[in-house]
DNA sequence: CTAATATGTTGTAGCCATCAACGAAATCCG
DNA sequence: CGGATTTCGTTGATGGCTACAACATATTAG
């Protein structure tokens, strides 16, 4: 956790009430992201008044947000009530695949409440996927009486415009241009964000997984339809001019290689991948096999942490597997094609979190508005 | 210019002298990175009251960090005085290199007030560096009598870290971890940072050159000692964990190719060099070399855009020589080693300031922290 | 049961920006 | 040329926010 750096060019003034959104921020986001603390621990963290906390996690209750739970035993002097997470309020994510549509209710604190998931036989088009995850969420809420939806998030797979979540394209649902985030936030009545799924997982690992506390990481995601990523800079998602920002799997690791679906040749997604793996497996040779995708897996790595210097490089889907079956031969390969020291000092690690990496993560952004101004809610 | 991003871990609360500490760094930054601006702009560009920014350019004036300058012909109303950097402060930019010592005197709004350079016939040991750096700061003070100043940068071509400013390496003037920060500051009874000197370039170029008001941006800096780089992420300089992210002369474009004095093969240094442009003019075959190393050029920059997503590429030293020569061949490469659609938006543009570059640019990172707390000076 | 410790609570004080009213300095226009 | 208009700086009163000190409360140590 580094400190902040001021931005290059200055922004806006702030004025007395920004103090106290600040302030309301910082405690609702700790308690979100910690699950829970004293109001003396947040005394400490934040470096506040232990009255000023007072008042403002009592304004954060009254907002429904946070409640104070009974105090936990810990040593001499008066105990501390406990700040918690509401249980009562949810963000809905969903996340549109190719051979399925999963939705899920996300709690504060990163706790999926419910989740549900649909098959499908073909990528969706968009207005169906939208129709059935709209079904989805009316049967989990009636299941869920009394719970109040703050947010709503989408995790598409594929390039999407943060500006204003348009789908640019997603070549596994064969989706261009589609601007899904004015259909759903009518069809859930939240407000609602469309996001990268790979960039949804890197938020969800970077807070509540692999990469607690650790300003600058990488992570790599292996799945059936390649390899995507995303990077946390300084404690922020990276997401670049557009959004686009984190495509880790395109990027050159073997001119001569084969072509990639994307038009190029040598694509760490075209030498590694859970095709060949299957293939070699098929004919005997899978021990080579990973040796090969373990070796280039090291140097797209290598490459990419030549760029960003992180302190963490977090892999997860089929790579996590890669990672525990060849984790020596990954990390020299690292080592020989990063910028040394850079290599050195780096950690590699599986991710932490199961298949609800997504969801969690795509909840997180869709909260994030919200996190940063906690009571401009209408209600 | 995008909006700023709450952190993914939320930090430490704000009182209310931390609002008028936020406000009084906004206007200084403001000022000094526009190298003026009257009042009126200044409540607008804000959004604080007039008379808020009256009695904080008051504090900044009576600090001595800008003065009131004689109202410009505007329109209709009563003028605006113009606020502008003070003219007698300056921050003392120090950049040791193989053949020379640079030292600078920089002003407020990126103005270099004077500049002094001294030949070497061997890479100077550190404290040689330091030496004559002192002696030629000693005599521009004496040549500007009256001049305050402020902080003290150095930038040092190699890896420096840049929690404390260590240089860990730096190849061409067979530095090993050297401490030059405390050595300095004690020499030049300021404030002093020790940064890399690409990154400062950046800093520069964002600030005061072809990066202006752009919040992502990458910047390949081609010189007699190889390739560096440095990227600007929403608009803060990508630092990374130990502050050696940019390393793109060692991102790969050809694993063919020939070894790396870093130990690696193929890296984007090897292919595209003066050395090589040299040999090739020798030989008359500078045409053809000079289509290779737009080629090769356009790859590696892909291979970076695909990962950053910035909006503009500066290229800078001989790498801006190439551009202009081979402009068409280097778009078409990257537009063919890029992943599209971010290909398609970004804008290749050469470095806009001369060789005054690093020193600017580790001056303003100098002055990073005065920025960030106007008022805290000791006098 | 008492002392010590740590924490919640309350009322006061201090810092900061806003706001409204007023005055000043230019342009506009008849 | 001179009043109306526009724009901006200045001043004193006002309200929002956190800090601080004093007091109350709840636990542990012995």
């Amino acid at each position: 956790m580094s400190a902040q750096r001021p931005p290059l060019t200055a922004g806006r003034g702030t004025r007395n009430e920004g103090t106290r959104q600040h302030n309301l921020s910082t405690l609702v986001s700790l308690v979100h992201h910690s699950g829970g603390a004293s109001r003396a621990e947040l005394t400490r963290l934040t470096g506040l008044n232990r009255s000023t906390v007072g008042t403002l996690v009592a304004d954060l209750a009254t907002a429904g947000l946070v409640f104070e739970d009974e105090p936990e035993v810990t040593g001499a002097g008066r105990p501390s009530p406990v700040v918690r997470p509401a249980a009562d309020v949810a963000v809905l994510a969903v996340n549109p695949d190719i051979d399925a549509v999963e939705v899920g209710l996300v709690g504060l604190g990163g706790r999926v409440i419910a989740h549900d998931r649909r098959e499908l036989s073909a990528p969706p088009e968009p207005e169906a996927a939208l129709a059935i995850a709209a079904d989805m969420w009316r049967a989990l809420a009636d299941e869920h009486p009394g719970l109040r939806l703050l947010a709503a998030g989408i995790a598409v797979p594929g390039l999407v415009r943060t500006a204003d979540g348009l789908v640019v394209r997603a070549p596994h649902l064969k989706w261009h241009d589609v601007d899904l985030a004015d259909a759903a936030a009518e069809a859930f009545q939240v407000p609602t964000v469309v996001r990268n799924d790979a960039r949804a997982s890197v938020v969800a690992e970077s807070i509540f997984g692999a990469g607690r506390g650790v300003s600058d990481l990488l992570y790599f995601n292996g799945s059936a339809s390649g390899i995507g990523g995303g990077a946390v800079v300084d404690g922020s998602v990276l997401v670049g001019a557009d959004g686009f920002a984190g495509e880790f799997g395109h990027t050159l690791v073997n001119p001569g290689g084969e072509v990639c679906h994307c038009g190029r040749t040598g694509c760490l997604e075209t030498e590694v991948n859970m095709q060949r793996q299957q293939a070699a497996a098929d004919a005997g040779t899978l021990d080579a096999e990973l040796d090969r995708q373990a070796s280039y897996l090291g140097r797209g790595m290598g490459n990419v942490v030549s760029a960003f210097n992180p302190s963490s490089v977090v892999l997860g889907g089929f790579l996590a597997d890669l990672l525990e079956a060849r984790g020596e031969e990954i990390a020299a390969s690292l080592q020989g094609h990063a910028f040394a020291p850079m290599a050195d000092e780096v950690r590699v690690v599986p991710a932490q979190l199961g298949d609800d990496r997504v969801l969690v993560g795509v909840a997180e952004l869709a909260l994030r508005p919200l996190l940063a101004d906690p009571l401009a809610q209408a209600s």
